[in-house]
DNA sequence: CGCATCTAGTTTCCATTGGATACCCGGTTT
DNA sequence: AAACCGGGTATCCAATGGAAACTAGATGCG
């Protein structure tokens, strides 16, 4: 079980994959990516889109995503200038790996909440195992 | 692109399985679920082998995914009192579908790694698009 | 003319979160 | 009795996140 340093391993904290990890695994990098991923998208269409989302943290998630080659920006001198984010063949790779979080999480949303409902009842008398 | 609220969108914030995202897009969730996915693991187990990884985050992490049905929580009236998590079916099939997303930041850290070169040497001139 | 409006952000402020550290409890070894 | 395990909780402080205000160039509208 033990991974070699040299083909990532994310238990540790300095490890690239560790970093990689820090950035995908999170939950408006998932929205963003797989929006863009659809087609390109305007900055204020991405916050229109996604409930919740401010328009700081969309900046600088858009603007770490754009540094790590996920999405490309691309301003154009319109009338109030526009700019469209689009996704990279890479984005395009990882938002095809995030798809089957977004699946799982739309097929299991039902028992995660009974299990939850369950451990609230439970409240706070969980164990007594031998 | 309208998805019907019944079947889970994520863009809403207001939906199950934006909260389920929320939960799931950690990178310790990842992490922590990936070594129980392997066979059950101790807390200070845990500790060990996930690197940065604090008391307090982890208690609080290992609680919530116990909330969710993910893992179990066992205690052993061992002689120090010992506790085992270990995962559950539910955990196991999200475990699975998280699985690629290591494999991915795995195989993809070095072309991160260049874009994030590539963009910091750019400075901050990236884009003068007509 | 001048104010409102559109774009894409940046800045400010405050609440929540996360990490480090210390401590607790029960039991055991020394 | 003191130090030491295992599995936490409590506390403190720094970093993060969100709401909302502000910037800035250009255009429409009255």
């Amino acid at each position: 079980m033990l991974h070699d340093h040299a083909e990532g391993n994310p238990y540790q904290a300095d490890c690239p994959t560790r970093r990689i990890l820090d950035r995908i695994a999170d939950k408006w990098t998932v929205l963003i990516l797989s929006i863009v991923a659809g087609q390109p998208t305007r900055f204020n269409a991405l916050r229109r889109q996604v409930d919740g989302l401010s328009q700081k943290v969309l900046s600088q998630t858009l603007k770490s995503l754009e540094r790590d080659g996920l999405v490309t920006r691309h301003a154009f001198a319109t009338v109030p200038v526009t700019v469209e984010y689009a996704i990279t063949p890479l984005g395009a790779s990882l938002a095809e790996t995030l798809a089957p979080l977004a699946r799982w999480a739309s097929a299991h949303m039902e028992e995660i909440a009974s299990a939850q409902a369950a451990f609230d009842q439970r409240g706070a008398a969980p164990d007594k195992a031998a």
